[in-house]
Formats: structure tokens, C-alpha cells, sequence
DNA sequence: TTAAGATCGTTGTTTAAGCAACAAAAGGAG
DNA sequence: CTCCTTTTGTTGCTTAAACAACGATCTTAA
């Protein structure tokens, strides 16, 4: 660790950032953001910002690496080895925090048009993104608890950061899919049938 | 009015610094504040305080200026001629309001001793002299009312400024009594019969 | 009492945030 | 398409906040 003592105001602009632009997407969702209003809601300058973030996405990215896992119960987080329990209680996590991103109520325009599903490409883009870094937060946790996993009996040896891999990903999609494209199923019966897919 | 443009930074100063004493008044009472941990809260250097406040009085007294008057209901302040309900109404959202500054859980040492009722001389005054600031507000008030009013049948015409300021007084004080001082009656009956008080 | 520890209030210097103005790109409405 | 508005990035110069260090005051406990 090194030890790079921060200026209490670049600390003190970050957090007004971050929490200016929680409260925004929040209240107007997230493909109604822009610079400027998240720098009047934290009172800060524009410049200021640039000082910080190169652009809106920059933000965004900082601010889930800053809110994922603190929505996370610190003793899941923790407790080591992979199981059924623990990974439906990620995937509900994941699930329950996706929420703050859901489309919101911009574009649809009442017809449903199954050929046009590109509403708003920049803020989906957004939105694409964000899910690919929770995926890869997924990652980094399913990884560690499966190789502090003693090892003991993986059937048919397979290796961790493959599943780990593949564990992720089918988690964060099942998070970001929207409720009506699935059979109503309640959200831990979902995680359980995830779990079994990998219990091969 | 002035201009007066004020630069951001102060304005942001300012408002860290009511939150942060805001949230530590909720927190550990009003009688074990100190600056350091004020700004410690509200992210700012201790210096950048004595920038703005004197000290922590100057703090408390922006602070009451600036939220007594908003916990109030705005229909109620504006709506003119003093009514029995509105001045109930108004004792009873300061009563509400006092109680964020109520004596906390210091000092109580079991032992209740009469002649002993100075317990933290320093933060004790500090109430005392926000309570004379919270009079004052309630005096404006209760005396833009009584001036409004077209003056109809004044019975035996009191002066209004004296008439404001006994009420705003009996007001205050009621709304700071502690409640084992006082008869076990519901808050709008004691504003009733307050009321009465001034009707004869 | 003395001594250790906070908290206070102040000051000169350093640094991050504000400002204003600019060009450029994006987005809408006619 | 053009016109118009919004938003985006960028840049020197100004100003408020941070720092560090100081002595003074006040607590509290040995």
C-alpha cells in the first residue's frame, strides 16, 4: 500500500460528484444525465469536473466501482466458499442493484415494435457498459471464493476462472433482463435454477 | 434588493457546514458539538470554519435562521389575520422544532437534586440564547399577522407589537418547557388554552 | 497541584475550484 | 438543408479553501 495522502478537497468534490450523480439518476434516470446537472446539484463548477472525469461515462464507471460492492453485505462478501445460498444472495444483490440503472421512462412511445429495440443507442450504450464492469466485479468475487475453496472434490476439475467467468455473466444478464421476457418466477427460484445449470 | 453575487465555493461552504451541524446535532446532541468535529463532517478544513463564524454560536444562530422559518409550514406563515388555529398551529411547529435541540442524554448523573438545575452551564446558554433568537422569529411573525389584520373591532386596542411579543414569548417558552414540568395534557389543548390566556 | 490532551482562534503560504470565453460537436424544429 | 439551442471539452487568470504551525484556553485525571 502506498501511502498518496489525497487533498481533502479533491476527496470532498469526488463524494459531491458521486453523490450528485446518484441523486440524478434516481430522479431523472440515467439516460437523462448531463454534465451540468450533476456539477449544479453538487454545486460545483463544469470545469471542475473535467479536472476529475474525462466524461460522463468516467463517472458513471467510478461510481458503480464505488457503490457495487458496498451494496453487497460485507459478510457475504467475505465468507469464502461458493455455495447455493450464497451465490442466489449475489445474484439477488446483483439483481436488486441493476435496478437503479432500469430504463426509465424516456422513448417508448406506446407502439411495441419487437424490430426496434434501439430506443436511445447512447445512454443503452451507457448502460451496456456499466453491466460488462459489474460482470467483471462478479467476477473478482466468484473467482476468490471459489479458489479459497479448498479444492476438495471439484468433480471434474474444472477451472475456477472459467466458471467464474461463466458464473458472472449469466448473473449480471439475469440482472439486467427485463422482468417480461422471463416466465414469472419469483427472483430466488431464478438464482436456484442459475445454480443447478452449473451443478452439471 | 442588492445583487450580491456570492461565489459557489462560499455558498457550498455554508451549506456543509448547516448539514454537517444539523446531522451532529441529531447525532450527539447540541451539547457535545465542537467545530473540529463539525468540520470534520462537513469536509472542510477548520480554518475554512473561522472563515465564515466566528465561533459556534454564529454557526447555530445561521443555523436556526435558516431552517426555523422553513420547518414551517409556508400556507401558515403567509395566511394573514391570527386565528386560535393558527396560533396553535404555529406553537405547536415550534414546539416540533425545539425538540431537535431538547437536552441530551449528558449530565444525568440519577440523582435529582432541586436546587441543582444547572447542568452544562456553557451549552445551557447556548440554548437559552437560541431560544431568544426562535422568540424573535415567532414576534415577526406573529406581529406581521396582527398588523395585517384590518384592525376590525380591536375591542380595547392593545398595543400590537406588545401583544406580539407576550405571545411569542409564552409561545417559546411552552414550547421549550420540559414536559414533566408541565399537567400530562395533549399538545393542542396546551396551545388552547394558551390562547384563551390572551383573550380577555 | 501538575501534566497530558483537546479545542480554540489566528496567520502566511500553497493549491484546488471558480470563472469567462472559446470552438466544436450533437440534437431538434422549421 | 439551415437555423438554433444545448452540451461538450479546453484554457489562463482569480479566489476561496487547505495546510501547518503557533500560543491560549479549557478538561481531566494522575
Amino acid at each position: 500500500m502506498i501511502k498518496e495522502k489525497i487533498d481533502p478537497r479533491v476527496k470532498r468534490t469526488r463524494k459531491l460528484l458521486l453523490d450528485a450523480h446518484r441523486e440524478l439518476v434516481k430522479e431523472i434516470g440515467i439516460s437523462n444525465l448531463s454534465i451540468q446537472k450533476i456539477t449544479d446539484r453538487a454545486m460545483l463548477n463544469r470545469a471542475t469536473f473535467y479536472a476529475h472525469f474525462n466524461n460522463l461515462e468516467d463517472l458513471t464507471r467510478y461510481v458503480v466501482s464505488q457503490t457495487f460492492l458496498e451494496s453487497i453485505d460485507k459478510d457475504l462478501l467475505n465468507a469464502a466458499p461458493l455455495t447455493e445460498k450464497r451465490f442466489c444472495q449475489l445474484g439477488i444483490a446483483t439483481y436488486r442493484y441493476m435496478q437503479i440503472f432500469a430504463t426509465d421512462e424516456d422513448c417508448s412511445s406506446g407502439k411495441s415494435d419487437p424490430a426496434q429495440n434501439t430506443k436511445n443507442p447512447k445512454s443503452d450504450d451507457l448502460r451496456l457498459r456499466i453491466e460488462k464492469q459489474i460482470a467483471q466485479e462478479l467476477y473478482i468475487i466468484l473467482l476468490s471464493w471459489l479458489t479459497t475453496t479448498t479444492m476438495k472434490a471439484n468433480s471434474r476439475m474444472i477451472e475456477p476462472k472459467l466458471q467464474a467467468l461463466a458464473m458472472s455473466a449469466a448473473l449480471c444478464t439475469l440482472a439486467v433482463q427485463k422482468d417480461s421476457d422471463l416466465p414469472e418466477l419469483p427472483l430466488d427460484d431464478k438464482m436456484t435454477q442459475l445454480w443447478s445449470l452449473f451443478q452439471c
